[in-house]
DNA sequence: CAGTTACGCTACGATACCGTATCGTATTAT
DNA sequence: ATAATACGATACGGTATCGTAGCGTAACTG
């Protein structure tokens, strides 16, 4: 009845791209496998390589699953590198402490902790510059970029509704502000990203 | 007597990678051209397509040199690719208007402009890939970085000199607070770059 | 002007990669 | 159990790399 060579996803409408259209446990046991070993697989080599550094060759040989089943499920590379990319990183979680300044303090702590131990750190630059020719490839990133701005804004938006910062401040560039210096360390200048680093920038920004 | 091969630069010891060992005015004038040439289409070809995406074949059909001769000059891909690399970049210069503000200001618009219009912009990050990995390129990529980050601790040295600023001063991290922004908006957030943006970075970190 | 030197061209060998076709087998759902 | 379905293995065809060899020609230097 249907086409042989892709795996059946047909029973719902495809929501995520790159054919995750059916819920993880409706999905047949061998896709969810299949699926799994070869994300996993693809995460792996994109943080020892990065983006370009990918081939489906070497994530099949990785995975211990066959090209041709690879291909089954993505159409195209790239289509599995989205996939891919689109699941790394940190996830973050918006504190509520009571104070800006306290929310602020957790996040950028949260956020030194993962630039300095988070294997993904490695990869990032490599999907920045895909995304820099590649306009599905610069959405994807944008996604996982506001992942780790939008609980700053939220907790600066409090801040302001509390009082704790003037009605006109500029959130995106307060924003830009705590984030852009850390991430200057970790990926531009590659000097320490100490506790102290973190504090002073903070207080630059907020004190 | 020599080898045949490679062009002849053996007068002088050589100085820099990549073969320029012979002051410029003393080269042959064929391999002066054709190392300008090369290195120019290069660049045009890093620009369209990234660190990863330039290769000698189309090195050679862009510049019109045979691809032999490219590797008369170059004994691999990558030390052509270094050499590249290593000269692109808006040369920054040191002011000194008498004061650290208005030191600041000048340094931080030429910055912005630069991060809005110049075309190297779109390979740094491809450049900062490769330094993840390889630790030439990691050297080739700390040159670049301190010629725009070495301009902003002269300034400010000069400023906690005139008593405009504390004496214990971490001056890497107001650094960091003054161009990680920058950077952060071209590179990560892909919010524009504007020149109140500029400013209220400049507020926060010596306001 | 003569000898040296760099260059262009073509042709390689080797490798790596993408994406497809085919066919038989194993697993899953019904 | 049985039919549907996903998987593995192998083998492709086509392209794009890298880097080298050999040979004739053009250009520069002294």
């Amino acid at each position: 009845m249907r086409n042989k060579t892709s795996p059946d996803l047909s029973a719902a409408p495809s929501i995520t791209p790159g054919d995750a259209g059916q819920p993880a446990d409706i999905m047949d046991e061998r896709v969810r496998r299949s699926r799994a070993a070869v994300l996993t697989a693809t995460a792996e080599l994109l943080f020892e390589r990065g983006y370009s550094g990918v081939s489906v060759d070497e994530i099949s040989r990785r995975s211990g699953v066959a090209k041709t089943t690879i291909y089954r499920h993505w159409p195209a590379r790239t289509d599995l590198l989205r996939d891919a990319c689109a699941n790394i990183g940190t996830p973050q979680t918006t504190p509520d402490l009571g104070s800006l300044r306290a929310d602020i303090a957790a996040l950028m702590a949260a956020l030194g902790e993962a630039l300095t131990t988070a294997r993904w750190t490695s990869v990032l630059p490599s999907i920045i510059d895909a995304g820099e020719r590649a306009p599905e490839m610069a959405d994807m990133y944008r996604r996982l970029q506001q992942g780790y701005s939008a609980p700053f804004e939220t907790v600066i938006r409090r801040g302001i509704a509390r009082g704790e910062l003037p009605a006109d401040t500029d959130v995106a560039a307060l924003v830009a502000a705590l984030i852009g210096p850390l991430f200057y360390r970790r990926w531009f200048s590659r000097e320490p990203l100490t506790e102290g680093f973190v504090r002073e920038i903070i207080r630059l920004a907020v004190g």
